[in-house]
DNA sequence: GCCCAGGTGTTTC
DNA sequence: GAAACACATGGG
């Protein structure tokens, strides 16, 4: 699949951001969100220089919830983003990062009230470099439906799965996580919905 | 107007 | 414990 769909599509350069602090705002704010959303979002914190961990994590929450707002679900998110740059302020900023081993950073994330296993290894895989793959929507979706899985194993599950499948390097991850995502975007949309149905 | 989007946490049965 | 709900905005 891999090699399939780098030739279809070729690189796709993710994440998409200038700054592993970007990586980890857009992680944050493209939760149940589509891109062009958080695109915005950013734009705004570009424009009033507030991509700096410094600036950033002084901002306060509700002051921030009105800059991201077009991202969706801002209330929620400006908490989320505030509660994780703290995080990773206390651990001394990104490049300390670099010091510590993925397990025991990963643990972390993932004790950080909105920070949930594909936000944590999104920021792990595309602002750390760090070999984990980011298993999402449709990466389950598309496994699904070519029968590689049932469709009902947890995340932990599904994430070794592919990498067991795949070349240990963060590199062929990123792509083929953003594969999968574009090619989701065009060719493997949800199943609608038959509410009410008498067959369902 | 309805469904969906590069999830996660809380509430409910 | 699974299932339903809340969070909110923009685009098809």
């Amino acid at each position: 699949m891999y090699r399939i769909l780098s030739r279809h599509f070729g690189p796709q350069r993710w994440w998409p951001a200038r700054t592993p602090l970007e990586v980890i705002v857009g992680a944050v704010l493209v939760q149940n969100t589509s891109w062009t959303g958080v695109e915005h979002a950013v734009a705004n914190l570009s424009r009033l220089r507030l991509l700096q961990l410094d600036r950033l994590v002084q901002v306060q929450a509700s002051r921030l919830a009105g800059i991201i707002r077009p991202a969706g679900c801002s209330r929620v998110k400006a908490r989320r983003l505030l509660t994780l740059l703290h995080w990773l302020k206390t651990r001394g900023g990104l490049d300390q990062l670099r010091h510590s081993p993925t397990s025991e950073l990963r643990a972390e994330l993932l004790a950080i009230n909105g920070v949930g296993p594909e936000t944590a290894d999104s920021i792990l895989l595309y602002a750390l470099h760090r070999p984990v793959f980011v298993v999402g929507a449709y990466t389950r979706r598309i496994l699904t439906r070519y029968g590689l899985m049932r469709g009902d194993e947890d995340y932990e599950k599904v994430r070794v799965a592919v990498e067991k499948a795949l070349p240990h390097r963060s590199g062929l991850y990123g792509e083929f996580h953003a594969l999968l995502v574009r090619l989701g975007k065009t060719h493997c949309r949800p199943v609608p919905k038959c509410d009410g149905c008498p067959l369902e």
